[in-house]
DNA sequence: CGAATTTGACCAGCGC
DNA sequence: GCGCTGGTCAAATTCG
């Protein structure tokens, strides 16, 4: 266990930056709302295009995360964003030096930093149902001398020891930061990522990959399937191939790999934070070489890991305890037990990143750019309560046949009225600022 | 019976 | 060069 301080990665992070004053200024507690620092969350988060279910995106394949980002943020979005009291603070901190900027091109959603403070303030002012999510420029090429030097580190109160540093992860300024009293989780990139298969396509699995990393809450109850095992879903169907113990971590590491169409590259890693079992974390490598899914097809390949089976003991019991840990599937992320928990968990982040920065600047820009996080965010305001949550997943599964309608409504719709229709539907309480709407106050 | 999961073995990168 | 570690494969097992 103590192996692993020598390597820098996750745990010295989560300590380095966890609880430290620096890291966590604004969020020593998680009912106390760090407002100071933290950016809003796009206020529009369906106002993307929902490029990555149009065809000319597909050309994006070819880029990492050109997709797969979308599906999972706009779980977490869908999911966390549901806290009204607050309780929900997000950071994603994406390792792509221009996420910043390219996501500009995002109506809305897409200004993360450049109307963060904006959004701040309205949705200050409106509500603070919404997590706060914290996009934050850093690039191996850019990364600060000092992590605390950073303006945005400054700004937002993230701050990595330089013990954090150390860690090649940190080199190329990575991390992740779910804050929240005692749920942070940060997250190093440390780990090589393979993108696919080396062993068939001789690439070489450790080094010039990116992958994408998010750091989200898990079942308060970790060590039972039976609690539900709180992974959002991204829209995809993954399939398990591998599960290891990774050294200095109590908890093993899934892998997981595309299941929804064959040939897809896609893979993730999902394991629970060494120092926050609340929080799970999932490295994305590689991209999906496919449109999303329907959510029926991304429910496909997890019936093992449905909630009524997550439920039944004699299920529960025939699993190991560790392995249920890093279980996920896209029916537990909808289940409204899970969504409870997720809610209650309070804490969600993701991060960006490339390994490879001097080959990928632009890429970045594509990617997490017009395509990028903004995307994701889509407002599907999730009940508070169990029992809202309860109608809530009925109506999903009402809507189930055209999940893609509700997730990005607006890129769906065909008219304004449609899309305004949609926007009350999604926003019924008018949280958030829909560029189309007149009594937005921006 | 098909599909997903489990799990041990194998392979490759990385550090010493 | 060697050992450690992580990632993947694939057969066996489990489940719906």
């Amino acid at each position: 266990m103590e192996n692993y301080r020598g390597e820098g990665d996750l745990n010295d992070i989560v300590r380095a930056s966890g609880g430290g004053p620096l890291s966590c200024a604004t969020g020593q507690g998680s009912d106390a709302l760090p407002t100071s620092s933290w950016q809003q969350f796009p206020s529009d988060p369906l106002n993307f295009p929902s490029s990555a279910m149009e065809g000319p995106d597909l050309n994006a394949f070819g880029d990492p995360f050109s997709s797969i980002r979308d599906p999972l943020l706009n779980e977490l979005s869908s999911t966390y964003f549901s806290s009204p009291n607050s309780a929900d603070h997000h950071r994603i901190i994406s390792t792509s030096s221009t996420t910043v900027e390219e996501t500009s091109s995002f109506p809305g959603s897409a200004t993360i930093v450049g109307q963060s403070k904006l959004f701040e303030e309205d949705m200050r002012s409106r509500c603070n149902i919404f997590s706060r999510i914290q996009i934050s420029p850093i690039s191996s090429s850019k990364l600060p001398v000092s992590p605390c030097d950073s303006p945005m580190m400054a700004a937002t109160g993230v701050c990595v020891s330089p013990r954090g540093i150390k860690a090649p992860a940190v080199l190329t300024g990575d991390m992740v930061h779910a804050n929240t009293t005692s749920k942070s989780c940060l997250i190093d990139n440390t780990g090589p990522v393979q993108i696919s298969s080396p062993r068939n396509l001789g690439i070489k699995r450790r080094k010039s990959q990116v992958k994408k990393v998010v750091c989200i809450p898990a079942p308060a109850a970790a060590n039972s399937r039976s609690s539900g095992e709180v992974v959002p879903s991204d829209l995809w169907a993954w399939r398990k191939y591998g599960q290891k113990p990774i050294k200095g971590s109590p908890y093993p590491r899934g892998y997981y790999r595309c299941s929804s169409s064959k040939g897809c590259s896609a893979r993730k890693q999902v394991e629970r934070s060494r120092t926050d079992p609340n929080m799970l974390v999932i490295t994305y490598t590689s991209e999906h070489n496919h449109p999303w899914p329907t959510q029926r097809n991304a429910l496909a390949g997890s019936t093992r890991s449905q909630p009524s089976k997550a439920n039944n003991a004699s299920s529960a019991s025939k699993i190991n305890p560790k392995e249920e840990e890093i279980k996920e599937s896209s029916n537990d992320a909808l289940s409204p037990t899970n969504v409870a928990a997720v809610s209650s968990t309070a804490s969600a982040s993701a991060k960006e990143e490339s390994e490879d920065m001097e080959k990928q600047p632009e890429l970045d820009d594509a990617e997490f750019g017009d395509q990028g996080i903004p995307q994701t965010y889509t407002p599907a305001l999730m009940p508070i309560d169990s029992q809202q949550a309860e109608d809530f997943f009925a109506e999903l599964d009402e809507i189930e046949t055209d999940p893609l309608n509700l997730l990005f409504p607006q890129g769906f719709s065909g008219t304004d009225q449609d899309e305004q229709q949609e926007k009350k539907t999604m926003d019924p309480f008018g949280l958030f600022d829909w560029p189309g709407n007149n009594d937005a106050p921006f």
